[in-house]
DNA sequence: ACCTGAACACCGTTCAAGT
DNA sequence: ACCTGAACACCGTTCAAGT
């Protein structure tokens, strides 16, 4: 919720917040950039591979405890320092992979829009999302109990897995170009 | 925009929308499935993985031409009929490339995560969103002219082939589990 | 010069009042 | 019984009026 939820919370007038922030959504970036400032980057000592995911995960979760925001986060690039720092560290993960600096750009593309997507499913399915279910089980005629949850960890890390076998047949393949 | 706003375009009462659906959410839905009614499935003769992104980009652009709905689209799993019928075009695709039942469960909600997410991307990105441009150049010291266009088709396709990289090695490795 | 809060132009939805 | 539209409880933001 905003501006005048927030304002009540802080008990102050809502027009106060626009002395700090231009608007909502700046007050938005702000607050999302804050909450990835928890992360931390493995490192280059880090094999490329565990450093990606170790990144990757962590900034889910930090997202996921704090559910308000992570809507926000999902809808918007990094452009916060805490964003901008984890973007460089898969970056680095990437180059070091063996990517050329196009297929970095895009994987890094690919890798976000990925995040952000398991992240929004996770936030609006809450733990276990009924309509998803009913997907899921027309599919698949599988019995319930067995189904993977709906932006689940394990269901990230399913996907995380799919993209790093992509991205290391990348590097193998046109690695040099 | 939404009801009074398509109440105003109908030259209706707001309110006699709500004599054909609950909510705003259910009329959303029904447009939403409405907009890919248009996607054709190649069907099961087509080799599995062209028939899987022949799905998903058709999805992707008849999403993409309406809109205002795409946001709709990237943020509810697909119950319509014709979600359904791409999402049982999708299964046979993953069943056929040798992925067992749970892995095909998993590996449709990651594709939905990253179309939803692509599309996402592409709406509010318009074409070329300035602030992953700025993304981009922080990470990769690029020219921009060179960069991959944030929510293209051909970024789109990229991490597309990734995750089909990923799909076959995890059909090779326990497809018969 | 600074800050407050009334006011503007919206929104989805409810529900009393009309037919 | 059906349908309309006023009303409710919001929203982000502007801007005139106060100090």
């Amino acid at each position: 919720m905003s501006m005048r939820r927030i304002a009540a919370d802080l008990e102050c007038d809502p027009m106060a917040i626009y002395r700090h922030f231009p608007n909502r959504e700046a007050l938005l970036d702000a607050v999302a950039d804050l909450a990835l400032a928890g992360v931390v980057d493995p490192g280059p000592e880090t094999p490329w591979d565990q450093r990606l995911s170790g990144i990757l995960a962590a900034a889910r979760s930090a997202a996921l405890q704090h559910p308000g925001i992570a809507a926000h986060i999902a809808a918007r690039p990094p452009l916060g320092v805490h964003g901008l720092r984890l973007a460089a560290g898969i970056t680095a993960s990437l180059t070091e992979a063996g990517l050329s600096p196009t297929a970095v750009v895009q994987t890094l593309q690919t890798l976000i829009a990925y995040v952000t997507a398991a992240l929004a499913m996770a936030v609006n399915a809450g733990v276990r999302d009924e309509r998803w279910h009913r997907v899921s089980q027309a599919m698949s005629g599988l019995p319930g109990e067995t189904l993977p949850i709906v932006g689940s960890s394990e269901q990230f890390t399913y996907g995380l897995r799919l993209l790093l076998h992509g991205i290391r047949a990348e590097a193998a393949a046109g690695g040099s170009r």
